[in-house]
RNA sequence: GGUGGGUUACCGAAGCGGUCAAACGGGUCUGACUGUAAAUCAGAUGGCUCUGCCUUCGCAGGUUCGAAUCCUGCACCCACCA
């Protein structure tokens, strides 16, 4: 199965500019481009898909280019937004710019080569534009009415339906000039012909097509991938507490790991395809085990795997599956030292208390609960013990005379609580 | 501006002088079940030095042996009339 071939059977070609553009790629080594959006000092799992297809051009001996959209970023991309954006500060972007281009090391091959990633800031090659020269030879080949034709406006513009009303500012208006010139830009400069993005970048991958052609007379190729949803039809991604990111300070490599572990068995299977390298012929077996027992949940322990190992590491995997097995299996939580068990509880709170409070009658597990911010009065945590939920250690704690003494330790100086099937705290002794 | 109705614990909503820490529903929490799911079932749900005590029913006073319940004033909300 060749490249391009590859890329629809996994579900990755929403679109693309040309029914070709399989034999174009298989044909030699090309360089393709992707954008992505600094509006944080971390990508999230929204960019992973990116990430993905320009590590699967670039194993296919493409070259793949990620523009950060330092200067793009300043304006805001419309596309798939309802309301106007906030503007970013020049010192916010290229503080993002850093951090996300660290990130990407772990996706893309940077070392000298033929299909050598690149990292470039569109702020380079726009930020040095007047507005006079822009106007010029850039706004002059925008016919407004196409530019009013495009989904992101359209819908923006939309007149009547009262959430469609939101208006846009000219600002945004023209941020597809902007990106437009971007791959017209890149097309010179790098010899990149294609570029690739998410479903609602096809107005903005377009219209560079189109400036090429006025420009240059030059023929550019697009293709975009779908959007990562859910079969509920909301983002993949998020949770309540927020968006999944790649920067373990901000969503510990056990947070990543069970994001995915808790997939849908309906969207698995979808994110299999897109997400992870994962051969073909063994995603297909996954499927048909899922049929058979879909509570094993193999696909998604494969799925959660292969993701923590890409982002995270192995080392990342280790952790994440090691936690697991404490919070969900009821693995022995005793015997370790301060530092494992801290890096297993990354994302469980903590509370401190004088050691002394351990010796003699020991600490009276009522006060532990509330100490540990596992309940806000003794009464309330008189009731979880009452009612068979609070756990020393992972062990159910069976009456309220228990006390905490140094045999609770699970380490030099932290015992493990728990109230209920998975609220988790630490309480260090000190 | 006038008249009437309202303001109850996390939310909604009963209660109209003692048996009210306050019915009921939702939420939340705990347990059982389970696929770390959904649904379902059971229990809990102001605080404490806990067979008792303390603080809560818009706010401030008052009547009474005793008030969330009656009276007065104030604040906010709703309805109808101007």
């Amino acid at each position: 199965m060749d490249f391009f071939k590859e890329l629809q059977a996994r579900g990755l070609v929403h679109q693309s500019t040309d029914e070709k553009l399989g034999a174009w790629l298989a044909a030699k080594p090309r360089t393709v481009y992707a954008g992505f959006d600094p509006t944080a000092d971390s990508l999230h799992v929204g960019s992973l898909l990116g990430l993905i297809v320009l590590r699967r051009f670039q194993q296919a001996g493409h070259r793949p280019i990620a523009v950060v959209g330092g200067a793009t970023g300043m304006i805001g991309d419309p596309s798939g937004k309802s309301a106007e954006r906030n503007l970013l500060t020049r010192e916010q972007l290229e503080a993002n710019v850093a951090g996300i281009a660290s990130q990407m090391r772990r996706f893309l091959d940077f070392e000298p080569g033929p299909a050598s990633a690149a990292l470039l800031n569109n702020f380079d090659w726009t930020g040095g534009w007047s507005y006079l020269e822009f106007l010029r030879d850039i706004g002059k080949n925008f016919p407004v009415n196409v530019m009013l034709q495009k989904d992101s406006v359209k819908s923006r513009l939309g007149r009547g339906d009262a959430d469609n009303s939101a208006g846009m500012s000219y600002t945004e208006f023209s941020y597809m000039l902007l990106q437009a010139y971007d791959f017209v830009h890149l097309a010179q400069t790098e010899s990149c012909e294609l570029q690739a993005g998410g479903s609602d970048q096809w107005g903005n991958i377009t219209a560079g097509i189109d400036l090429a052609r006025r420009m240059h007379a030059q023929q550019l190729y697009g293709m975009t991938w779908p959007l990562l949803t859910k079969s509920d039809g909301t983002k993949m991604g998020k949770t309540e507490s927020g968006a999944i990111w790649l920067d373990p300070q901000r969503t510990s490599p056990y947070e990543f790991y069970q994001y995915w572990v808790n997939v849908d068995d309906a969207d698995v299977g979808g994110c299999l395809r897109m997400l992870t390298e994962l051969p073909l012929e063994e995603i297909v077996s996954l499927d048909a085990q899922r049929a058979e027992n879909a509570a094993e949940r193999l696909s998604q322990k494969r799925l959660a795997e292969s993701l923590t190992r890409l982002v995270h590491g192995e080392e990342g995997v280790a952790v994440a599956q090691r936690a697991t097995a404490v919070f969900f299996g009821g693995a022995e939580v005793e015997g370790l030292d301060d530092r494992v068990l801290g890096q297993l509880f990354a994302d469980v709170p903590a509370g401190e208390c004088p050691l002394s409070t351990l010796s003699g009658e020991g600490l009276p597990i009522v006060e532990a609960l509330i100490a540990a911010g596992l309940a806000k009065s003794k009464a309330e945590a008189r009731r979880t013990v009452e009612q068979g939920g609070a756990y020393i250690n992972n062990r159910r704690v069976e009456g309220l005379e228990r006390t905490l003494t140094p045999a609770d330790l699970a380490s030099e100086s932290v015992t493990v609580l728990r109230s209920g099937r998975k609220r988790y705290a630490l309480l260090r002794f000190c």
